[in-house]
RNA sequence: GGCGCAUUCGUCUAGCGGCCUAGGACGCCGCCCUCUCAAGGCGGAGACCACGGGUUCGAAUCCCGUAUGCGCUACCA
């Protein structure tokens, strides 16, 4: 009981140099979204704009509620996201370890030493108990709380319980008068007064410690000098001062953050509401405008700058610029975002970054199964050269199916434009056709120029007779400009392609 | 119910007493460009700064109420 982890009890007490420590501290309870990374990640632009450091630490005192493979993802999450650790789970650090539930010795180490300074006790109450006070309390319309049963048994009465064998957990004993101030570097000072906190339990039966404990020993441990989390903290930041207190120790300056809603208005939840960081990955988002669109869910710059890079960021960010004011998660700026980040690739990188999200299966939203694979990276740049501006998210490249497939899929009567029947619509496709035969280089401006004095001797317009041909190879109505196109389909696709429309219309 | 936090265009926000007849961005609408779709350029609609009182020569900005929204109210975090 009393043996407490060798590296614990000498703590590296000398920084170096003072830096400001922040840790992202999740539980393994599911996957995290966005509100979740967004604490992360202010916590890290804070740390790296500092030269400070970046803890992650995995709150998994609830073993009820843990999931597995909820560790593995948040990793995954960070990794793509770009936010590398400085010590946590598997890159370790002179703080270890990072797992709570390996932390356990610790709590109840503090735990007794609360009791022992008067400042917690042990409470034997039974679950069916503290039920009945609740919803008696609910009847009554009385806030409910712990009625401190067992705040004031006599040594005796506990001497009792304890031969008994009753079970017990560890209550904080809050004052019963005064008022507890909590000093919040976004909202300035909140006062509470004391008779409206609770005894909560900070020790479990089960010998591990709740949130309330254990992440604010785990923060002095750690020593952890900025707290980064979510508004919703609020309320029982008051019971952390009062902790703080009767330990004796400084309290990190903190910072809560305003929540992020879902279009219903409520907080993100991973059950309803929010995406997760694979979701947006699936979905052919890039990292780095996710990054971009989440640092600005409550923080801004100024009143025009919005787009930065990582680097950027890290420059530019500052915790005074955050915050208090709730805000709504609406996915449309972030696809507005994407699209601008895409448009700024490079060809080469766009073409390898896209790649996957055309080869996966059809079912994952990737190209038609009947497509070979893998896909020739050449000929997919330059079609990709063509749509990159036309691209929100990399899955969209798919919309460019046409490039790649075999055979077209469309009715007749797409073909023929506005103006024009059936029969002018077959004759320009003719037409058109040989004349594109006869050229002797594949080439964009040739056909256009080519193309252009035969629209003119067929007196079609422009868009009729480009038009036609649009969907003779493609299959579409929405594509790249004609000519570029037929470019990167190359001749003999083409020429086939616009047969194949001919004998359609015939 | 109790306690707490918040409140500027539909959304993200700038604003920290006079520069605001409130600025930017997304979205929306229109025009231009144009072989379609985009991208781009230009322009527009859109916020009585939640409401009501103060303080002040002067308030979106400070104070107090009210309303609304959200959060917390577990041996969950």
């Amino acid at each position: 009981m009393t043996q407490i982890n060798d590296r614990v009890q000498e703590q590296p007490i000398e920084q170096k140099k003072s830096v400001p420590r922040l840790r992202f501290a999740p539980s393994p309870t599911g996957f995290q979204h966005i509100g979740g990374f967004r604490t992360a990640l202010f916590s890290w632009l804070y740390a790296r704009h500092t030269g400070g450091q970046f803890i992650l630490r995995v709150e998994d005192t609830d073993t009820t509620r843990t999931v597995e493979g909820a560790v593995d993802d948040l990793l995954k999450g960070m990794t793509w996201f770009g936010m590398d650790i400085d010590e946590g789970p598997i890159v370790g650090g002179p703080y270890g370890p990072y797992y709570q539930t390996q932390r356990k010795a610790l709590y109840q180490q503090y735990a007794y030493q609360l009791i022992e300074s008067g400042h917690a006790y042990p409470c034997y109450c039974t679950p069916e108990r503290l039920d009945a006070m609740r919803k008696m309390q609910e009847t009554r319309k009385l806030p409910p709380r712990y009625d401190r049963h067992c705040r004031f048994l006599t040594k005796e009465q506990r001497a009792a319980n304890e031969a008994a064998g009753a079970t017990w957990v560890v209550r904080f004993a809050i004052p019963l008068d005064g008022e507890t101030i909590v000093h919040d570097e976004l909202h300035g000072d909140m006062v509470f007064k004391n008779t409206n906190l609770d005894d909560m339990v900070v020790l479990k039966s089960n010998g591990l410690a709740p949130y309330h404990l254990a992440h604010l020993v785990d923060d002095h441990e750690m020593a952890i000098t900025h707290i980064l989390r979510g508004e919703d903290w609020i309320p029982s930041a008051p019971l952390h001062v009062q902790i703080y207190n009767a330990l004796g120790w400084n309290i990190p300056l903190l910072y809560h953050l305003p929540n992020i809603l879902g279009k219903d208005k409520k907080k993100l939840s991973k059950r309803r509401n929010a995406p997760s960081w694979s979701d947006f990955q699936r979905e052919g988002f890039l990292p780095e405008a996710v990054i971009n669109f989440i640092a600005l869910l409550g923080w801004s710059y100024d009143d025009k700058t919005e787009m930065f890079t990582q680097a950027e960021l890290i420059e530019a960010f500052s915790l005074k610029r955050v915050g208090i004011a709730s805000g709504i998660y609406d996915p449309e700026k972030l696809t507005w975002m994407n699209g601008v980040y895409i448009r700024n690739l490079s060809l080469d990188e766009l073409t390898q970054r896209t790649l996957p999200y055309l080869e996966r299966p059809e079912a994952a939203g990737g190209l038609p199964d009947s497509i070979q694979r893998p896909l020739d990276p050449i000929y997919t740049k330059q079609v990709l050269a063509l749509e990159q501006e036309r691209l929100k998210t990399l899955s969209d490249a798919t919309k460019a199916h046409f490039f790649f497939e075999h055979e077209l899929i469309y009715d007749a009567p797409m073909l023929i434009q506005k103006g024009i029947d059936a029969t002018r619509t077959h004759d320009a496709l003719v037409q058109a056709h040989n004349g594109l035969a006869t050229l002797e280089q594949w080439e964009r401006s040739v056909m256009e120029t080519a193309m252009d004095e035969l629209g003119k001797t067929l007196g079609l317009k422009r868009g009729q007779f480009f038009g036609a041909l649009r969907v003779a190879v493609s299959g579409s109505n929405a594509t790249p400009p004609l000519f570029p196109m037929m470019e990167v389909l190359g001749r003999d696709v083409s020429m086939k392609r616009i047969e194949q429309a001919i004998a359609k219309l015939g």
